[in-house]
DNA sequence: CTATCTGCAAATTCTTTGCAGGACT
DNA sequence: AGTCCTGCAAAGAATTTGCAGATAG
């Protein structure tokens, strides 16, 4: 797995440097979570202590171009990164809109709603689905 | 529906000023359109000349929170507002990756998939689902 | 009259870019 | 060696905010 990555790195002539190493680690060590470019920076410090902001950008970026990474915008006016795990189509995400916990889901259940707007002459290659609302834990909350 | 908008506002103790007039009108001018603070600006300038742009974004946030106005991001890091529907749940999109056209798609078809996930403890409140891809327009051009 | 609203300009926030030096391969 | 990469600081872009004067109710 981690070998495949730098693989791939490898191949798009991406420089294997140590801060696009630090990046790379603080997304697989944080598997399943959603991080902000800041909080990448934070966690990149403690393996690459000199990495700048700019640096952290630039990789996420690289790596979100090669689909290593999924770029999402969740709240206002910011991205959130995390790691791609390859499923032919994006899961789905589920934001409680009481402890702002984000939750994958991973059923698709999207391929009637497809097919009938593919029917009506569109192409569709990519989707994005987020669902508001309560999680389990914030039920009694309410 | 032009009574009940300016009924709802005065509800909220929001006072009718020409320039959140000019904003409201361009809004239902643009019906199924989606327009950026800017664009909503050189409209409304029209109607209430000396309009800024903190003026408009204030009003369009106003709008949107007492759900006259529907906000969302399509493209990276800018928001859209479009007259809202007042549908219980709100229609999708979808973005065509070649002209960059939206359209909007009527049908919901999502009662399944989330039947499936408040099943498992889950409440949902709201959803947003954007499909990318070809419009029929489009095909021909890939 | 008085609280709310406005326009302006400055401030914020997130992200990108130019550049000169540094480091993979 | 040569191209690609980095950190810094400055630039950009979208949006928000402080303030003093203006205006709706």
């Amino acid at each position: 797995m981690y070998e495949s990555i730098t693989e791939r790195l490898k191949k798009n002539n991406y420089r294997l440097t140590d801060q696009r190493m630090a990046v790379l680690q603080v997304m697989l060590e944080n598997k399943g979570h959603h991080l902000s470019a800041e909080e990448v920076l934070v966690e990149a410090r403690g393996k690459a202590p000199n990495i700048g902001i700019a640096t952290v950008y630039r990789t996420l970026e690289k790596l979100a171009g090669i689909s290593i990474l999924h770029k999402t915008m969740f709240e206002a006016g910011k991205y959130r990164y995390e790691l791609s795990d390859n499923h032919t189509h994006q899961h789905h995400h589920f934001i409680c809109l009481n402890c702002g916990k984000i939750t994958e889901i991973e059923e698709d259940l999207l391929y009637s709603l497809e097919q009938h707007i593919e029917n009506q002459g569109y192409q569709i290659v990519n989707h994005e689905l987020k669902l508001y609302g309560y999680c389990p834990d914030c039920q009694t909350l309410k």
